[in-house]
Formats: C-alpha cells, sequence, structure tokens
DNA sequence: ATCAGCGCGTTAATGTCAGT
DNA sequence: ACTGACATTAACGCGCTGAT
C-alpha cells in the first residue's frame, strides 16, 4: 500500500458509524476501524479500512436496525479479538501441541459448519477438491506412472509439497479465523506446523460434514486420533513498543504537546514491530528508511521520529526493560534543503500588509477581531510567540513607575520555556489605544471567549481557545495575501523583531530577554537585564511607518 | 458557509557533552 | 568559559471532516 492509498483510506475511516437513509431509501452505515488493529484487520478481512453496511430501501425499520446493531456488534467484537491477539507475544508450538491445536480446529470448524443447509455433495466435491485439485497435482513424476504402488500418498508429507498446498489449506480450513477467535498467536514456524497438522485432517472434516448432512452423527473416530497438549515452559509475555512508549510518558511526564506528538511515531512502530525488546539494528533501520516518503520529509524522519524512539528506547535500556537501543545507530540521511527566501522575517512590504489590515479591524467587536486587530502589533513591538499573546490577560498588564509591562506567564497558558518574562509595551501601541482596549477586558481575556470553552466537558480538547484564536489568526493573515510557504504568518514576526532590533543596534542581550530567548552564553546569564532596562532598550525601537 | 477538533509534518528552541 | 554538533522538547501551521 502507497502512502497515498494509506492516507485515503485512512480519511475515510475516520468516518462515524449511523445508520442513514439515502436519498433512495435505502439504509447506509460506515465503521471506521481503529487504527492499532488496521493492518490485522486488512490481512484477515481484507482492505478494509472501513466497514460499508447497506441494505435495501424496502427492509422494514425495525428490522434495518437490529442488522444495523448485528452488524456493529459484530465488527466490535473483531476488533476486541484483534487487539487480544496483538496484545498476546506469539507463541511457539512443538509437534504435539501443533496436533492438539488442530484438534481444537476441528471441533470448531465442525461446529461453524454442522448447521449450514448443505447438501451432502457439497461437502464431497469441497473433499474431493482438496485431493485432486489441491495436493495430488504436486504428486512426483514416480506416483503419476505408478499410481497403485502408493495407496496412503506418503508423499504428500514431503516439505516441498506442504509448503505448496499450505496457503490452499490455511484458506479452506479458515486456520486464521480460528485462531483469531481462539485469541491465539503464533510465530510464523508455528503457524506453518499448525496449518501442516491441519492439512492432515481437513479430508476428515469434510467427511464427517458430508456425514452430517446425511443425518449420520454417529460418533467422531477422529476426534480421538488429536494429542493432548504437552506441558511447555511459557515465554513471558511480550512488552510492545506502545506499551514501552507509554510506561516512559508516565514516567518522565513530558509535555502533553510532546506525547502527542510522539503518540503517531509509536502507533506506527508498533504496528510494524511485535515485540520491542527483539528489534534488531538491520530492522529498524529498514523500517526508518522506507518511512521517508513524499508527504514524510527524511527531515522529519531523521528528527522526530528517530528522536522520538531513539529516547524511549535508551530509557528502557536504563529500566531494564529492553536490551537494545536499535534506533541509536540508524542514520538518515538528510538531503539540503533548498531555501528561496533570504530571511524568514517578513519584507516591509509584508509587515505593511498586516499592519494596515489590522488597523481596520474594530476591537469592540467579535474575539476574533480584536486579536486581529491588535496581535499582529504587539508581536510585532515584541517579537513575542502568537501563541504567548492570544493567551494575554488583562490581568497581565502591568505600570511600573512610567513605563507599562506585558507579564507573559505559564499561569496564561502554554509558554516554551515555561519561565514567565515581563515585556516592555511600545509607546506606539499605548498611543493607538491598547491601554482603553485592556481595560475593556477588565481583567480576563483579551482575545478568546472564556465561556465557549469546556463545551464537550467530558474530555479538554488539545487546543485551547487562546490556540484557537492564534490558528484562525493565522489564516487570516494567510488570507491577506502573505502566502509564501516558506513564511510562517505568525511566527515571522519573531524573526522581524529581532531583525529590527539589530538594526537598530539594541544589545542582543535585551532583544534576547524580550524574545524570551536564552542569553547566548552562559557568562551573560549574570547579568540579566531588568524589566527597566528593556524598557528603556525599546525606546531605541522605531514605529513601524506605513505609508 | 463556517468552525471545532484533530492528525501529523515542520520548525524553533533549549539542553548536553566533548573538545579546546 | 566557549563552540559546535547532536539530543531533546515543545510549539507552529496546514489540511481535513463532521457538526451546526
Amino acid at each position: 500500500m502507497n502512502a497515498a492509498t494509506y492516507k485515503a483510506s485512512y480519511k475515510m475511516a475516520l468516518l462515524m458509524t449511523k445508520l442513514n437513509r439515502t436519498r433512495t431509501g435505502a439504509y447506509v452505515a460506515r465503521k471506521g476501524i481503529p487504527k492499532d488493529v488496521r493492518p490485522d484487520y486488512a490481512a484477515r478481512y481484507g482492505m478494509a479500512w472501513e466497514e460499508k453496511f447497506y441494505l435495501e430501501p424496502t427492509v422494514p425499520q425495525h428490522e434495518a436496525k437490529a442488522r444495523f446493531g448485528e452488524w456493529l456488534a459484530d465488527i466490535e467484537t473483531r476488533i476486541a479479538r484483534l487487539r487480544a491477539a496483538r496484545k498476546q507475544a506469539p507463541q511457539p508450538l512443538t509437534r504435539q501441541n501443533a496436533y492438539a491445536l488442530a484438534g481444537r480446529w476441528y471441533s470448531w470448524f465442525i461446529a461453524r459448519h454442522e448447521k449450514d443447509i448443505r447438501t451432502p455433495g457439497h461437502w464431497k466435491s469441497l473433499g474431493d477438491t482438496l485431493v485432486w485439485d489441491v495436493i495430488r497435482p504436486h504428486a512426483p513424476e514416480e506416483y503419476e506412472n505408478h499410481p497403485q504402488d502408493d495407496p496412503n500418498w506418503d508423499w504428500q508429507s514431503t516439505p516441498e509439497v506442504r509448503d505448496a498446498i499450505r496457503p490452499a489449506i490455511a484458506q479452506e480450513a479458515l486456520t486464521a479465523d480460528f485462531l483469531i477467535e481462539e485469541g491465539i498467536s503464533l510465530t510464523t514456524e508455528a503457524e506453518k506446523l499448525f496449518v501442516d497438522a491441519v492439512a492432515g485432517n481437513l479430508y476428515s472434516a469434510f467427511l464427517r460434514l458430508e456425514n452430517i448432512a446425511r443425518g449420520n452423527y454417529a460418533p467422531d473416530d477422529t476426534l480421538a486420533t488429536f494429542p493432548a497438549y504437552e506441558a511447555v515452559a511459557t515465554l513471558p509475555t511480550r512488552l510492545g513498543v506502545k506499551a514501552l512508549f507509554e510506561a516512559w510518558a508516565k514516567a518522565v511526564q513530558p509535555a502533553t504537546s510532546t506525547f502527542d506528538r510522539w503518540s503517531a511515531v509509536f502507533n506506527a512502530a508498533d504496528a510494524h514491530f511485535p515485540d520491542a525488546a527483539n528489534i534488531d539494528f538491520a530492522a529498524a533501520k529498514e523500517w526508518m528508511n522506507g518511512l521517508i516518503n513524499e508527504e514524510r520529509s527524511a527531515h522529519t524522519v531523521a528528527t522526530v521520529w528517530r528522536t522520538a524512539l531513539k529516547t524511549v528506547f535508551a530509557w528502557g535500556i536504563a529500566e531494564k526493560l529492553v536490551k537494545i537501543n536499535p534506533f541509536r545507530e540508524v542514520r538518515i540521511n538528510v538531503p539540503r534543503r533548498i531555501v528561496e527566501r533570504e530571511t524568514k522575517a517578513f519584507s516591509r512590504e509584508e509587515a505593511k500588509t498586516i499592519l494596515a489590515a489590522a488597523l481596520t479591524c474594530d476591537d469592540t467587536k467579535s474575539f476574533d477581531e480584536r486579536a486581529r486587530r491588535w496581535v499582529p502589533w504587539i508581536c510585532a513591538y515584541s517579537g513575542a510567540r502568537a501563541g504567548e499573546i492570544t493567551q494575554l490577560r488583562g490581568i497581565d498588564l502591568q505600570h511600573r513607575g512610567s513605563d507599562y509591562f506585558l507579564r507573559l506567564t505559564p499561569s496564561a497558558g502554554k509558554i516554551k520555556t515555561r519561565k514567565a518574562r515581563t515585556i516592555p509595551l511600545h509607546e506606539h501601541l499605548i498611543a493607538q489605544g491598547f491601554l482603553r482596549f485592556v481595560e475593556g477586558a477588565s481583567g480576563g481575556p483579551l482575545f478568546y471567549n472564556v465561556g465557549r470553552a469546556g463545551k464537550s466537558a467530558e474530555k479538554a480538547p488539545r487546543q485551547s481557545q487562546a490556540e484557537r484564536t492564534r490558528s484562525r489568526l493565522g489564516s487570516w493573515v494567510r488570507s491577506l495575501g502573505i502566502t509564501d510557504p516558506e513564511l510562517s504568518p505568525n511566527h515571522a514576526w519573531r524573526h522581524t523583531f529581532k531583525a529590527q532590533a539589530a538594526r537598530v543596534k539594541m544589545d542582543e542581550r535585551y532583544s534576547d530577554a524580550i524574545t524570551g530567548h536564552a542569553p547566548a552564553t552562559i557568562g551573560r546569564a549574570y547579568t540579566t537585564p531588568t524589566a527597566e532596562d528593556l524598557a528603556e532598550a525599546m525606546k531605541k525601537f522605531p514605529r513601524y511607518t506605513l505609508d
């Protein structure tokens, strides 16, 4: 499956499950298959990223509802079984246990089909097909020449013939369905042993079903031929990659955004590697290099993906949960990116466009209008992250001596470094009436509506209202014609401010403190500027002019 | 038509460590 | 103490989809 197919399927899988009627009156519903089991689901039931439900318009409503319920329950059961199977470590089988398991399969297979309304001939023809079309074509030449010599067809037990007929046997005998339903996960070798054990009994199963179809319920001799299980030391339960990640998150408590971002990485890894403890370098390397595609650059794989895996596995080693860190050595070649734009700051024209458009917005109407009116101007005069500004509250404006300051603090929301800082307010903002605007908010949030949060009370959304405002502000800036993809609509103010500060020779210590950058050297950390120093430095920062 | 909410690629920024 | 390279962490931004 290529990336595009996957993406398209993925989108479909987000569909809700609800019984609807089409315009012609037919009933339809679609059920997305959860990501974690999707590969298994596709392997078992075909490329089923979503399941479709369809009923003719003639079906009465109450029946449609009942059948929809059954359909849904069936899918849920499959998903639950797949999840249970995923949790199990693949088990090896001894030869004897493979036959013991084949005994369980035999009973399961009979039970599954004995109620089928079939003629005896149906089962007989299945048995004949098995013998003559599946097995017999693999007969060695000597047998073809003298068929009477080998009435027991011993050649069908040779490795070559077994390998050749195994897929057909697995399909006819529904071994995959059986293993899933019983919640058994086998290693590749064990699965071969098991299917081979089934192969020797499939004909008997068809025969038994043929007899039942005739009404012959005589005791089944075949059942007695299966051995009992022999005791084998069980393997320790496996540690999944996802489980390792979750254990790491619980212990390390990373920021929510990191957890969210890395979840995607570990979901993918979990689907690919059955056991976290047993990943070797070659497999890790091959998988990681395969991650690079049109949608996902080598850069992302090298930074985000590799970093995430390496970090968590390194923690796993320290905790003695895994033995090796296969991702530590993996190297991803990242081609140099072509950058057309010489700076990530806004050009004069771009800055003018945004600031002029901001002035046309009315700060008494909606919260979005307020954000458009003020946030670009504040960012232009402070280099703050847009998120830090959209989460501002009235109480964050401070008046000290003759100067005004904004307090950017984690108590308002997200601050990247989780450290509060105080930035001076440029006189041009005051001249534009910013103080009056803040007064109107009476201490509360300036740019988002607090009442709208928590509407869906059960779970807090990943993004805060302030972040939503920032996002919409970004779209608005894009809509003004600032479309260069190499430029961030909000973040570019940070570059713009720093560049302008350098141009007017503001001491880098001050521009770092205002933007919240770490001091350039350890030595400079000893001379942290005070808020008053910053206010003084800010007086050197010229007004933006729009003409 | 608009928007909340989410997945996930991208990028910024700080932390750490070896070499000097 | 400084530097550069790499590691680690966290925010930004875009596109999409169901709901309203």
